[in-house]
DNA sequence: CTGTTAGCGCGTTCAC
DNA sequence: GTGAACGCGCTAACAG
């Protein structure tokens, strides 16, 4: 900057307001500045420069896995709402982990993030005390805590899978099966197999057949593998349900390949109204979450909580998410 | 840091010597200073080591969108590689613009990144010169550049689409139909359509039919609308190679909808083995790059870069690509 | 509208 | 094995 500073004939600040678009530069010098800025190919050093503002423009997000559409529509939202913010995303993934996303989230404050968008409400001690000594905004992500640590921006993954065995139980069926991985790590999972138990229990449907797999994440092949043991277990099983899109995908495919009829033969839901679910043959019922706005809603949340510096409460802003039936039950 | 020093009675220069390992703290005085970190809750500030130490600990990475698993994969292969190497990815999504390309450059060499991974060899003059200014390795991923900038891993996308087309021209197709986006801005995807057209042409089986459809990201929906282009255009043509397998997948379902058996009444083949591809019935034909050895990879010859301090020549490292011959085609 | 001074919180370097 | 002085490249605050 200095070097850019002695080219044009001005003091090193005089460069860095020419920057920052708001100080107070004639428009003739930033234009001889940001010429010289051309000629010698000079970019900014933000890492200085934030030390000093002491601000570094980071924002830090934390998701189980980016090998998910639906939480990499959620980063993709959380992007486009920090564009033009001067703001920029530090992304991390904790693969479902919580030891994991402990050490992301000390690597992430070290970076000094202005902000920090976490999926899920479950989170080891010791990250809880880092990040309410880092004092910045929190935003929980995905589901509704019991003790969130600042904003949520999410949905009951219970009451969806409850929402979504009531539809299925109008539509007539009666002996319900449930597809998802072991319960330790992802806990949406976990609320989702909490959430149709107690449904179909209510229902007086129960008890709920379930077939659990391997752990998180979830594939179409582990899907394709459940169905197998689901029917082998209870060959009478009319409707299942699935803790994902994609393994729901998986359940339907392996039934055609056996020459069974999705829905006649047996019906197929799942969760997360992935792309596949609405163009594959049959369509498949599913909950429709709004993963994009998710991630554009905390980005939102949280940049309010950065820009108003009033902390403003903290609230819950519960995101749409409904029932979308289809042909496969 | 100068709070901890205090707490423990010693100077701000061990405390920050603890927290690395390589220096010569004893044993008993570390032990101490970690104590008091924790009771502190302290949070080393790495934005100011890195000032001084002029190392920042980034990595850039640029890929054309996060909501596809080929490229998710490609990053997820970066950050599995940059664990415990104490480097951390800044990643950014170009939407397949170059002129986006640009901005994001510029905003990750401000933070001074030790090295940075492009997808494809397309940027603007502007965002080259950048680079070369930067003086940092640079890694160029997915294809194979005419003008490298650094090193090179990825593969000649015309050459895969060619080996596909030899492949079914082996199994007895004759009509051959193309789907793709408009070549404009993915150039993977022009380099596949020129692949598939050339090769067509050069077993006498030209001209090959082409439907194109809008700007990438190609959608599955993208690819139900364009087979029904195709079969209205040349109702006669035997087997549609689809620019990924997305699209292939999307023309698939559509035929299935139609009452068409594929792949009897017509094949279909994709590009880039997506995990549906797999699992799909029937099973698509497709091209398997190695999305995730193309990101470890990159990482690999970025750190080597960046550790080797010599400059070892710039190379390019091919990786694999196969026909994956499957029941759709 | 522009320049000067000081210091952000660490790590480098050298001294002890 | 530990400490003190200095500076990384920039910006806040104040002066002019």
């Amino acid at each position: 900057m200095a070097e850019v500073a002695k080219y044009v004939g001005v003091s090193a600040m005089t460069v860095s307001r020419a920057f920052r678009q708001d100080a107070s530069v004639s428009e003739e010098t930033r234009k001889r500045i940001m010429d010289a800025v051309d000629a010698l190919g000079y970019v900014l050093d933000q890492s200085a420069g934030s030390l000093s503002s002491r601000r570094t423009g980071f924002i830090a997000a934390l998701v189980p896995s980016i090998n998910n559409s639906n939480f990499s529509d959620t980063a993709r939202g959380i992007t486009d709402a920090l564009e033009n913010t001067g703001l920029q995303l530090l992304l991390g993934y904790t693969d479902y982990a919580a030891d994991k996303e402990e050490k992301l989230i000390e690597a992430m404050l070290r970076r000094r993030p202005e902000g920090i968008i976490l999926t899920g409400g479950s989170h080891t001690i010791r990250a809880r005390r880092m990040l309410e000594n880092a004092n910045i905004p929190v935003v929980e992500t995905w589901e509704i805590p019991e003790k969130p640590l600042g904003h949520v921006v999410g949905f009951s993954n219970g009451e969806a899978m409850s929402m979504l065995v009531r539809a299925l139980a109008d539509k007539g069926y009666r002996k319900f099966g449930y597809i998802g991985g072991t319960t330790a790590r992802d806990t949406r999972g976990s609320q989702r197999r909490s959430g149709f138990l107690k449904t179909v229990e209510e229902l007086g449907l129960g008890p709920g057949r379930v077939i659990s797999f391997g752990v998180p994440p979830i594939t179409m092949q582990q899907g394709a593998q459940a169905i197998v043991s689901m029917l082998e277990s209870w060959p009478d099983t009319e409707v299942v349900l699935c803790v994902s899109d994609l393994s729901a995908f998986g359940a339907m495919m392996e039934c055609q390949r056996r020459g069974m009829r999705v829905p006649e033969d047996i019906a197929i839901a799942g969760f997360g109204d992935y792309e596949i679910s609405s163009i594959c043959h049959p369509r498949i019922t599913t909950i429709n979450a709004d993963c994009y706005g998710i991630g554009s809603q905390a980005a939102a949340k949280l940049l309010e909580a950065i820009q108003g510096g009033e902390p403003k409460g903290d609230e819950i802003t519960l995101t749409s998410c409904r029932v979308v039936l289809r042909e496969s039950a």
